[in-house]
This record gives structure tokens, C-alpha cells and sequence, in this order.
RNA sequence: GCGGGCGUGAUGGAAUGGUAGACAUACGGGACUUAAAAUCCCGAGGGGGUAUCCCCGUGCGGGUUCGAGUCCCGCCGCCCGCACCA
């Protein structure tokens, strides 16, 4: 007979509102640049102000939370901040569909997403929250970018964008679908402009190198930084035109990584933008509409890799340089890229995929020069596969014998040797794939480039007294093309420097521009300069950046990059803006749909059944749905849940909880009804099992409990502080939240006990072990935590209080059981004290029957032991 | 096309090269209840043997090792990025 009152169920709903006004009252999460403590910065991807946050948004600030609470109750003063990625396109899709201004639709939108973001209990310092679209903000970006160009980081040139011949505009690549403009549907060209630049580029190999360092970030993020700086050594290598009279150029200049296949070289080819191509094209219409037709398809990478590998003969020849007398073919070719070395390449098949594609379609030789180890040079051929692995050069005269790496020495010596006009033929050299940056949008809402085009001085500065440019209000929409470039007045100023009439620069800036330094103007977010450089050093690096891997190249790098330029224009001192990186996976829902086909959201539907028989109609109609595929949620498919509807029904503890428990942080979470339900069920069960150590405390004990049993409820609780710790240290949220269910399940068993047969030392220990445990749930469910916390008569709030300490001593254990195996596989075990000797462990998992069995009476031939953890016998 | 990642019970997942399946969800059985919900207890990878035991098992095929979910090689499947989405 329990001698426990029931209490009422935990009501989140007046809970949560309570504690979020009682941090705000309190100013818990404001945090000082004075503070003494020692600085702890975490920081989550800011958002883009779509107008409603999702599930991604929820898991990612959960994440950031916990190890905000968690840094704080170990000491930390903890700068922990939020603000808005608030320029960008769909602003202005917005306005040309619904016609309302970016400015109010995306402030609008942000207003929505800070009340929905409130809800959550997250520890954000809004006091330093800004949006990209303020003024304030973009003013500081526009004198960074004044900083950066005098300090030579700035360049124009030429580059490609997608045209919409009909909306008359600059398209995106994810405007562009099918090769049509989005909107317009009309086939989209690719059109040179000229273009701002950052010289992202000059750092290449410091960008690069500087990733060795980078030991907090996940080692996947460091590999495709690695690889999409793309350090390659090659040579450049001249060829010599055939000189048929087509042209006046005496040669063509490629670049190669593979020079020691020169001798299997079958063609050379060059990119549709080749400056020779396009004279050559002046003078063949043909080979004028074949690049017409390459530049019908988009400037997206995957889309020309993808394309069918096309080329156009041009009618020369180039001599072959290491093959006397014989001549090699020249084409354009469409999957030539001018932007990778020079734009030109030559092609041998037999090792090169694309080469080998191209030349079975267009009848080249393959030659074969690299052998692989075992094979019979007599026999050796390429059938559809190029050959790209190691082996020994042949078929390639003075070259035959060598290395991959030997060969491709000994031809950058020879080719080094051989002067044609007065170059070198060829010259080794070090290539990047990463490009510069391209930083120019035609587009409104951005922040403007601050600088002005005079017909006399050429593009020149904002003056700094002028700075802020500030983008108007009075815009519309109604026209295609940039509207700054249709505004009566904005873009006519003279010139800053003779004060003649002048123009405006009407681009906007790549909002990427706005992101790669928020998290350096967090730390001083209301300065008059970019950064308050004492300060900004004294936070940064980030010591925890959380987002999605979607951003694990470009931000990050643009990031890195920003930091070495701030450096250089004196604005930080530092060239690594995040110590710790972690990408989170992302949040995945089951996909329904109804018999026409159509999306149909998870509220509107009920499940039915498991397993086989698991089914779904509407909940309305009662029509049948199919179940489909687990995807992304995305709005698109209808696959998402609602962060108001859930934090409504759950509580934001729940949701936040389920979010966390689920999978490990960076891995895709799916997103179920009955997972949900299960984090809601805890919530509960932690707050029964408060209320029943609270009244186990005032029922009147009697005995005492046994020692054994209250040295293990003091063991089981210190394990779990500690190992809770580490794994919120190692960010294993999942792990985190299993071990608290350990202790509670634990704690609750123990409650039962004491229900009926009350103790004075078993409540105590009971009581200490349900105060850390709610203090282990505080950075997950801040809001529960706070609740039992004041229940449980503690002073202050949780959300102040130190992170549990942990007695070493509790942590170890005198006995270990061992597991012993008999040629791998288990098959019993053995009990002995930590530390015990081999020869007596060899001698008692010798004697267990099981070992004697498999033994059959022979001598083991070995015994392996790994001190206090395993045995193997080797029979 | 190129680059990166992931793959373990019905499900999410745990496991410094050392007892595979912790913890949770769903499920089955039981207790409580007039009944249900909630709560609590028990069970459970698959197969075979009525106890105690054996065989198989971490996407597939090989390899290294006393020992492989973990390391290596080759496949298959799914997901992400590719420079103007953010």
C-alpha cells in the first residue's frame, strides 16, 4: 500500500510561459564583454526569415542550447546570440508575386519567427540580435568592403551568368530548371558581365594548409574543404599549331595533371569561352553555333559535367610534341572549363574517363600508356573504362619504364628544356580549383556595393563621410531586371573624385557576403565600426558552430576567409573564426499522399495497423492514403510538422527533448508521432518521480537502508552526472539522453523500494540523486528542470546553478566481470577483482565448463588477455 | 560527371579492434480498472532444442587479425554539395 499522494500531471503550458518570462526578468542569458569568467561562444546558423521556423530550426537551436546551459552551469560566461540571414531573393519573389515590399515582408516575417523562437526557451542574448537587412548592419559590410579593396582583396573582371532573355534578368541556378527560366520559361543563355570579386583565391594554399589545424571540426567537413580547393601540380604544356593559315596563334597552351601520358595524347580540345575558339568562330559559323549551343545550357557545374560530352572540329592540328611528324586534332569541346587552367587541354583516353567518352564518340585513337602491374603490354587494351590507376609507363619511347610520378618528372625536365618563341614548352606548375569569389547580384535586396562609376575615373569608392549607401524604399517590381536600375534618381551622384555626373554601382552583394562575419559583429553588435577588435578577439574564435552540412564549404570557407581579410584590414586578429564545427543532420518525415497524387500534410491523416497491414486514410474523408518514402521534410511534399502545433500539444521540453534523444546529432532524425509521444511521457515520469522523492522525504522512516544498496544509488548517480557531462562535451546528445533514462529508471526503481518500506538514509540519497538528475535535464528541458528544481525547495534557478561535481571515487569499481572467448566467440564469463594478475585469470576462464568443453581436453595454444576486459582462449 | 557521407532487431539507435543490440519507440503478456486511458511489472535479433545448450546474424563479396559493426579492397543502395537557394 503506497503511503504516495498522487499529484496533478506537469502542465507545460503554464510551466514554460512562467520560467521564459522569469529568465527575461532576470536577464539570465544577457551576457557582459566585462565578465571575468572565461568566454564560452556557441553559435547556431542564423536563420533565413522565411516567416515560420521548421523542425530543422527547432533540432539545430536545441543542440546549441544544450551546450549553452551546459558551459554556463560549468562556470563559462556564455555569448550565445541570434540574429537574421535577412537578404536574398525570396524577399523579392515575394514582392513580384504578392506585391508586398521586402523590407515589410521580410521584417514581418522576422517578427513571426521571434515569437515562434520564443517559445522554445532557448537561452538566446536578444539584446544583440540583428537582421543583415539593417542598415546598421549592412552600413559596417559596406566599410568592410571599402577596407577591403584598398587593401588590394578586391578585383572586377569578367564572368558568366544565366541570362533570361525574356524577364530580361540575371537568373540563379535554382531559377534555372531544365535550361528555361523559371518564370519565363524561356531558354536560358549564359552572358559575360562584369563583375566585383573578392580575391578569395590569393589564399588558396593558406586556406588550405590552415585546415590541418582545424581539429574541432568534423574531418568529412575538412576533406571537401581540402577538395574543393583542389591543390593540383601539373605543367603547362605548349603545342605548336600545325600552321594552316586558320589562325595567326603560333600555339595552343593546356594545362595537365597527367603529362606522363603525353605519349597516349590522341587530341587536344578547348572550352567553348577559349579566346581562340571564339575567333576561330568568327570565320566558321558552324563551329559559331556549336558554341552558341553551349552556351544554351546554364553556368551550373553539374549540369555541364553531366552533359553529353560534345565537341566541334575545328580544322586544326597541333604537332604532336614527343611524337615526330605525326600531328593531333583540335577541338571545342563542351565539358572544357575556362575557369580551370587555361582553358585548354589534351586528351588521352586510354587514363581519362571524359577523354576516353569523348574520343569513342568521335573516333580517336586509345593509346594505352600506363600499364598496370600485371598485365601483359602485348594484350593490353581500354575498352569502355579508362584505366586511372597506378602502374609502369610503356609505349612512350624515353619514357618507358618509369613511375606515374617518375615520368611526370622526367617530362617537366625534358619539356622544360625546349624553348618554342622564347618560353619554356612546359613549366611545372601549381593549380587551385577554388575560383574568386564572384560577389555581384543584380538584385534590390542586398546590401549595396558602395561605389560609384565615373566616365572619367573609373569605378571609385564611397567616401567614407558618405557611407552609409542606403537602399531605397520606393522600388517596384513591375519591370524586369534590377530594380535600383530603374529608380529616377538613387543611382545619379557625381563623382567623388571631379564631381561630374556619375553612376551608381546598382549590384547588390552575394548574401553570403552578409554571413561570413555575423558571428564577429555578435560580439559588438551596436559598435560604430565593424568590430570592437578587444573584444572581438577576446570571443572568437567560436569555440562551438552548429548548422547544417548543406553550408560545410561554401559559408565556412567564405568564413575563413572573411576572418584573414578582417585581419588584414585590421578588424580582428585571427585568421580561424570556429574553433569547434559541427553539422547536424537534418530532420525526415514519412511522405503521403492521396489517390490523385497530391501531397497530404501528417495532421491531416491517421495510421492505422503495423508492420505488413500499416495503412492510412484522411482523417476527415476517411479516403485511403498511401504511405510514401521517408524524405526531408519540405514543404514542397507536405511532409512537415508544424513547430507552434507540436510546442502547443507537447510543450517546447518535448520537442526539444525528442529532437535530441532520437538519433545522433549528425545524423538525419526521423520525425514520428509516437517518438514524440515518448518524449512527453518522460517529461511526466520525471515529474512523478520529484514529487515522489519530496514525499518519501516527509514520511516518517524507519531502519535504514543497506549500505550496498545505498552505495549504488550514490554510484549510478555519479556515473550519470559524469558521463552526462562527457557526452554533451563530445556533443552525443542521444548517448546524453539515455544515460539520464538509465539514472531515472534507477532513481524510480529505488522510489518503489522506499514507497513501502521509508528509510532516513534512503530518501537522503534518494533526494540527492533527484536533484542532479533534474539539474542533468536542465540544458534539454530547461523549463521541467526549473519547475522540479523549485519544487524541490533549491535555491535560486537551475538555469544559475553549478553543473554537479562528481566524486572520482564513486566512479570506479573494485570487481570487473571479464567476458572469455574461445577462438573469438563468447563463451562464458568470469568474475574477478580489478587488476587481478593474467596467470589467474588464465587459470579460473580455463576452469569455466564451457572452456573445457571447447577444449576437449587439449592444452590452448593460446591465451590472449586484455586486463580487465576479455579472455581468449585459442583452441 | 566530380566530391563527401551513411547502411546494425519491427523502428530510432548503443558499442577506445575485445561480451553486438545499451537506452528508447512500437509490439505481446500480466497487474490495476465496471471499462478505457494513464501507470507499473515481465518478454523479446532469427532458427533449433521443453531447463543448462547449439547454429546463424551489423547492406553484399573478399581480406588482415587470437578476435572485425569497427581496419583494408571491390560492389550495391540511399542521402548531401557542386561556386547566383540560403
Amino acid at each position: 500500500m503506497s503511503q504516495v499522494k498522487p499529484i496533478e500531471r506537469y502542465n507545460p503550458r503554464v510551466e514554460e510561459p512562467r520560467w521564459q518570462k522569469a529568465w527575461e526578468d532576470s536577464k539570465s542569458f544577457e551576457v557582459s564583454n566585462d565578465d571575468p569568467r572565461e568566454p564560452y561562444y556557441v553559435l547556431e546558423m542564423f536563420p533565413y526569415p522565411s516567416g515560420r521556423i521548421h523542425m530543422g530550426h527547432v533540432r539545430n537551436y536545441a543542440m546549441g542550447d544544450v551546450i549553452a546551459r551546459y558551459r554556463r552551469a560549468r562556470g563559462f560566461n556564455v555569448l550565445h546570440p541570434m540574429g537574421w540571414d535577412a537578404f536574398g531573393l525570396p524577399a523579392e519573389n515575394a514582392a513580384k508575386q504578392t506585391g508586398s515590399h521586402p523590407k515589410t515582408w521580410t521584417y514581418a516575417n522576422i517578427d513571426a519567427m521571434k515569437t515562434q523562437l520564443k517559445t522554445m526557451g532557448l537561452s538566446f542574448d536578444w539584446s544583440r540580435e540583428f537582421a543583415t537587412c539593417d542598415v546598421d548592419y549592412y552600413a559596417q559590410q559596406q566599410k568592410l568592403f571599402t577596407d577591403m579593396m584598398r587593401a588590394g582583396l578586391v578585383t572586377r573582371k569578367q564572368s558568366k551568368v544565366n541570362w533570361d532573355p525574356v524577364d530580361e534578368t540575371v537568373l540563379a541556378n535554382e531559377q534555372v530548371i531544365d535550361g528555361r527560366g523559371w518564370r519565363s520559361g524561356a531558354l536560358v543563355e549564359q552572358r559575360e558581365l562584369t563583375q566585383w570579386f573578392f580575391r578569395i583565391s590569393d589564399y588558396s594554399e593558406d586556406l588550405l594548409k590552415a585546415i590541418d589545424g582545424l581539429d574541432g571540426w568534423p574531418d568529412k567537413v575538412r576533406i571537401m574543404q581540402r577538395n574543393w580547393i583542389g591543390k593540383s601540380e601539373g605543367l603547362r604544356l605548349l603545342f605548336e599549331l600545325d600552321g594552316n593559315g586558320k589562325t595567326g596563334a603560333p600555339t595552343i597552351e593546356v594545362f595537365t595533371t597527367r603529362p606522363d601520358t603525353i605519349f597516349g595524347a590522341s587530341f587536344v580540345a578547348l572550352s567553348p569561352d577559349h579566346p581562340l575558339a571564339t575567333e576561330l568562330a568568327a570565320a566558321d559559323p558552324a563551329l559559331k553555333a556549336f558554341i552558341d549551343e553551349c552556351h544554351r545550357q546554364g553556368t551550373a557545374t553539374a549540369d555541364i559535367e553531366k552533359a553529353e560530352k560534345q565537341g566541334y572540329f575545328t580544322g586544326l592540328t597541333v604537332k604532336h610534341p614527343v611524337k615526330a611528324g605525326e600531328t593531333l586534332p583540335v577541338y571545342v569541346a563542351n565539358f572544357v572549363l575556362m575557369d580551370y587552367g587555361t582553358g585548354a587541354i589534351f586528351g588521352c583516353p586510354a587514363h581519362d574517363q571524359r577523354d576516353l567518352d569523348f574520343a569513342r564518340k568521335y573516333e580517336l585513337n586509345v593509346i594505352p600508356v600506363v600499364l598496370p602491374e600485371g598485365e601483359d603490354p602485348a594484350t593490353f587494351s581500354v575498352g569502355s573504362e579508362a584505366y586511372t590507376g597506378p602502374g609502369s609507363i610503356f609505349h612512350s619511347g624515353f619514357l618507358d619504364g618509369l613511375s606515374i610520378e617518375d615520368a611526370k618528372a622526367r617530362i617537366a625536365s625534358h619539356f622544360g628544356g625546349i624553348q618554342i618563341g622564347n618560353r619554356a614548352q612546359g613549366v611545372v606548375e601549381t593549380n587551385y580549383r577554388l575560383r574568386d569569389w564572384g560577389v555581384s547580384r543584380q538584385r534590390y535586396w542586398g546590401c549595396p556595393i558602395p561605389v560609384i562609376h565615373c566616365d572619367e575615373h573609373g569605378p571609385v569608392l564611397v567616401p567614407d563621410d558618405q557611407l552609409p549607401v542606403v537602399l531605397p524604399d520606393d522600388v517596384t517590381f513591375d519591370k524586369p531586371g534590377n530594380p535600383l536600375d530603374h529608380h529616377p534618381t538613387w543611382k545619379h551622384v557625381s563623382c567623388p573624385v571631379c564631381g561630374k555626373p556619375a553612376r551608381r554601382e546598382t549590384d547588390t552583394m552575394d548574401t553570403f557576403v552578409d554571413s561570413s562575419w555575423y558571428f564577429a559583429r555578435f560580439t559588438a553588435p551596436r559598435a560604430a565600426t565593424p568590430t570592437v577588435p578587444a573584444v572581438a578577439n577576446r570571443w572568437l574564435p567560436v569555440d562551438q558552430y552548429i548548422g547544417g552540412v548543406e553550408h560545410a564549404i561554401l559559408h565556412l570557407l567564405y568564413s575563413r576567409f572573411f576572418a584573414r581579410a578582417m585581419s588584414k584590414t585590421g578588424h580582428l586578429d585571427m585568421d580561424e573564426p570556429f574553433r569547434g564545427m559541427f553539422t547536424q543532420g537534418m530532420v525526415v518525415h514519412e511522405t503521403y499522399r492521396d489517390q490523385s497524387g497530391d501531397w497530404v500534410l501528417p495532421s491531416e491523416i491517421v495510421l492505422e495497423g503495423m508492420g505488413e497491414g500499416r495503412h492510412a486514410r484522411h482523417a476527415t474523408t476517411g479516403a485511403p492514403i498511401e504511405i510514401g518514402s521517408i524524405e526531408k521534410m519540405s514543404k514542397s511534399k507536405k511532409n512537415v510538422v508544424d513547430p507552434d502545433e507540436i510546442v502547443r500539444t507537447y510543450g517546447a521540453d518535448t520537442a526539444r527533448w525528442f529532437m535530441l534523444s532520437d538519433s545522433p546529432p549528425e545524423r538525419d532524425v526521423q520525425w514520428t508521432e509516437a517518438g514524440i509521444e515518448g518524449a512527453g511521457r518522460f517529461q511526466q515520469r520525471v515529474w512523478k518521480l520529484v514529487h515522489e522523492a519530496i514525499e518519501i522525504a516527509g514520511l516518517p522512516a524507519s531502519g535504514e537502508s543497506a549500505a550496498t544498496e545505498i552505495e549504488a544509488i550514490g554510484k549510478l548517480t555519479h556515473r550519470a552526472v559524469h558521463a552526462v557531462g562527457e557526452s554533451i562535451e563530445g556533443l552525443r546528445f542521444n548517448s546524453a539522453v539515455a544515460q539520464i533514462y538509465e539514472l531515472s529508471n534507477g532513481l524510480a526503481k529505488f522510489a518503489a523500494t522506499l514507497e513501502a518500506a521509508p528509510t532516513a538514509n534512503g530518501s537522503t540519497v534518494l533526494a540527492e540523486g533527484v536533484g542532479k538528475l533534474v539539474q542533468l535535464i536542465a540544458p534539454m528541458m530547461p523549463h521541467l528542470a526549473e519547475t522540479c528544481w523549485a519544487a524541490l525547495g533549491k535555491s535560486g534557478m537551475v538555469a544559475d546553478a553549478a553543473w554537479p561535481a562528481v566524486d572520482p571515487a564513486l566512479l570506479v569499481d573494485d570487481t570487473v566481470v571479464m567476458a572469455v572467448q574461445v577462438n573469438g566467440k563468447r563463451r562464458g564469463e568470469i568474475s574477478v577483482a580489478k587488476g587481478t594478475p593474467g596467470d589467474l585469470v588464465e587459470k579460473q576462464a580455463l576452469s569455466l565448463d564451457a572452456v573445457a568443453r571447447m577444449l576437449d581436453g587439449k592444452p590452448p595454444r593460446k591465451v590472449i588477455i586484455v586486463p580487465d576486459r576479455i579472455v581468449n582462449v585459442v583452441a
